[in-house]
DNA sequence: TATTGTTATACTCTATAACTATA
DNA sequence: TATAGTTATAGAGTATAACAATA
């Protein structure tokens, strides 16, 4: 296995979108707790930075402000989060997750983990491992894309 | 950082979407090509087994027979592949990439190649073993997902 | 009857364009 | 004028339900 930019390269394109089927599935069919990937993540990213603008959540997502306000305004509607007008700032929004959104973030976030955990139980120690390690390279390789 | 299942699960459920975002943004600006990730994945698919029927295409994709026939449906549109009856039994269908297709496909795997090789140049010898070996173990980790 | 596939319908995710309100 | 955000509109991706054709 040719361990080149390019043969990387190869292996991510084919596996990715895999694993993210799989995530997205599981999510999907959580009948508890109903959250979609994108809403999964945008509930954890304003419970780690409370106070949070639209602005940044789009950032961090990588979407555009439109489709973020969108999606905000879903979580909303379920009441996961609440939107306030900063106070320094009136164009900008402070975005809170609500108790109710903790709840169900804790409840999906608990049956996601579960579920991945088990399918990787088969995996040995050294591949395990090699999993950690691989994630770690590619947070910090793809985390800053502001393309 | 804790090689157990869970940490794992843990490293997955942050890095994989963030990865797979990447992926789709760059695929939707080739300008050139201007395929999606399913039409990518379905088209690679339908060449590595030529005569594909519907429900193996939807199997491999992790999709249901709708949404399958919509998505085959637009590669048909665009002179992507080819649909036929399969005279052994006429229910099934048959599908073939087209020249137009395998041209198109080839295009956008190279650019988006280019793209993720470039990006993984950062990484050195022994993260880019990690990642191949990551993906190996995920991929038959992940493969028969058959829910 | 069971299987293969399509059509109808609907919802989510995402984008661009046009707009409003605040700075 | 520039920035933060929303609304309008549209297209892709996906699902379930209902159907048609073939086995």
């Amino acid at each position: 296995m040719s361990a080149t930019p390019e043969g990387c390269a190869r292996e991510l394109l084919e596996v990715v979108p895999l694993v993210m089927r799989d995530i997205r599935h599981q999510m999907r069919n959580q009948r508890s707790t109903e959250l979609t990937v994108p809403q999964f993540r945008t509930l954890v990213f304003v419970e780690n930075n409370s106070g949070a603008s639209l602005s940044e959540v789009a950032d961090h997502m990588g979407l555009t402000l439109p489709s973020t306000s969108k999606l905000v305004d879903d979580l909303l509607k379920n009441g996961f989060v609440t939107r306030e007008e900063q106070a320094a700032d009136r164009r900008r929004v402070s975005l809170t997750v609500t108790l109710r959104g903790r709840t169900i973030l804790d409840a999906s976030r608990k049956e996601t983990l579960r579920y991945l955990s088990q399918k990787l139980g088969s995996a040995n120690a050294e591949e395990k491992v090699a999993i950690i390690q691989a994630m770690k390279t590619l947070r910090t390789v793809f985390q800053e894309s502001k393309n």
